[in-house]
DNA sequence: TTGTACGCGTTATCAG
DNA sequence: CTGATAACGCGTACAA
């Protein structure tokens, strides 16, 4: 009762001719008459033969699929990301497998190792929060010729190419914006330290203070993830305080909106009595009443050239060349009411 | 210089036995015994074997991947929906590919196409807006075993299952609710009217104004697509009648969103002027400073649901029977600032 | 408990 | 231009 797919063999039966033949007028080979060529078409079509490309993967060693592993799926910037990986690379002809890890190391470790078994062509991955050790990729550099391409959350590994944006100009960028528009005691919300954009987002921001003689001061910069509730605890901390800042840089949209809410709640003017900018550029900051300024990472471009390096990765291969890439997309600077103090 | 990947050969030959006894041991064959399993398991780890889903594929006719269809991934509906199948559908062993229809129904025939050529062992659609025939689908569910199941935006066909969740019910409790807080005169912003899911939403709402024997007016079911532009330009349409409408019952949040931005800007008081509800809960309708009611999806519990008729389905499968599921979830209802005017 | 040999559906090589 | 056959890597029926 199983329905079977028809093979070549079925059609070469069916014409009495080799499978061979059946297989070379399938794939417009050069040396086959036109006749018989349209003879396994016409039978092809009516016999409603599907390629199985699973055989002819087996064959050439090329799945003409890639796996792309992220913390979550369902967030802006990482479906975003993906959108532009499958625009790049469907009309090429490869599918995108997805993976999360949920921000657990081991968990991605483990993705890693089923798309490697699933003979993947290309694998890219936004690393977790807490992965550190790079020992088992280094291995898997080492024993397979599968590229690995790493984007936005990185480490730097010989032999892999990273796709990421400028954190520290954005964050240069939005403090010293913060700066123009006359705020002078700027404090920031930092993001998880152990991934090298939150380090990067706090480098830009002390150096844009230093290029523009302020003080760095340690209790401004402020330890927090990514939620909205940390965003508004930290600002009602930050109340607590004798002297208050006058700004807020926060490296996430998240921690910024929490704190927009919280001093809605303590009667604190935006952007007049304090300016706030967030990074990442979620949909909700422009759709706000009172639109929130941010960083664009523009994820679907990023998406778009960490497929674009994959192909070219695959075409210097064949052609023995194959030195890793290091790209860094500008990031965009949307100033929104926030932050907008000066007319 | 290209680097090999270890066989069960590679094991077999350096063992000094037989791929079959190989085969087995890896698979933990009963009847094999301890100490070869344990040698061969040694050897395997030592050689870094990985073994080649593909060519178990080929063998086997089960590539343990699913193919997934969506118009765009990096919509917040959409990327959770495949968030919970991938949730669902990974501790199972299976892989998850995503395609994008880009909201065009042949692009849409061609991914299901090159899919079917991958051999995935099942295929979610969520239709684009244009799609319409349904033949090729008839067919390929007459000549292959592959479940296609359909989840949100879908067509009845016979023997495809679908998960969908009760938008009938959804807009019926939204419409409601809008009436018990003393609204009387309440549009509908509707959406494509070529889905089912528009469809149903446009009809909760007039059986909900008739359960409560409120007039269905036809002018009040205004015509519109899902942007906020949309949104804001109904509002403007609407608020040069004579005879204002005081609540509005949104198919989309984006619409309902442009209708608040309009209300502001025309200083239409929310909620006491007008009532505003829209449908999705995307995450801005709760950030908002005026938050936005709206009746949720339950998306990541849709695409664990609809993993899960997947896999009764594959079991089913072996044993015979297959009888289509039409699985039907509840909406739920976050009464916001938007529509509370009532203490 | 282990080994031999075949098949999954293709493509490629070598003959003719 | 076409045909026979090996090979891709694995699992398994059959045999030992």
């Amino acid at each position: 009762m199983t329905k079977k797919n028809t093979t070549i063999y079925d059609i070469s039966k069916k014409l009495n001719v080799s499978v061979a033949t059946v297989s070379r007028a399938l794939n417009n080979h050069p040396r086959i008459s036109q006749e018989t060529k349209e003879l396994v078409m016409a039978a092809a079509r009516e016999m409603n033969y599907k390629q199985n490309n699973l055989a002819k993967a087996l064959k050439s060693g090329e799945t003409k699929t890639v796996g792309v592993i992220v913390p979550y799926i369902n967030t802006n910037f990482f479906s975003s990301v993906i959108r532009g990986l499958e625009e790049e690379l469907s009309p090429h002809g490869y599918h995108v497998i997805i993976c999360q890890s949920h921000e657990d190391a081991a968990i991605e470790k483990k993705q890693l190792n089923t798309l490697l078994n699933t003979q993947v062509d290309g694998i890219f991955i936004s690393i977790s929060r807490n992965t550190s050790d790079m020992e088992y990729i280094k291995k898997i550099l080492a024993t397979t010729n599968t590229p690995i391409i790493f984007f936005d959350r990185k480490k730097d590994i010989p032999g892999i190419s990273t796709i990421t944006i400028d954190d520290h100009k954005g964050a240069f960028m939005a403090t010293e914006h913060l700066i123009n528009q006359g705020y002078k005691n700027i404090c920031h919300f930092s993001g998880d330290q152990n991934l090298e954009i939150y380090q990067n987002r706090l480098n830009g921001y002390i150096d844009a203070l230093k290029a523009n003689d302020l003080p760095v001061v340690k209790e401004n910069i402020i330890n927090t993830g990514s939620s909205i509730e940390e965003g508004i605890s930290a600002v009602k901390n930050l109340w607590k305080r004798k002297i208050k800042p006058d700004a807020i840089f926060s490296a996430s949209d998240f921690t910024a909106l929490g704190a927009c809410k919280e001093f809605k709640n303590l009667k604190v003017k935006i952007p007049e009595d304090i300016g706030v900018i967030g990074f990442s550029n979620e949909p909700f900051t422009q759709f706000m009443e009172l639109s929130i300024s941010s960083v664009d990472q523009t994820p679907v471009v990023m998406g778009k050239i960490a497929g674009n390096v994959f192909l070219e990765r695959i075409k210097d291969n064949s052609s023995g060349i194959s030195i890793e890439k290091k790209l860094v997309l500008s990031p965009t600077l949307h100033i929104r009411q926030s932050s907008s103090r000066k007319k």
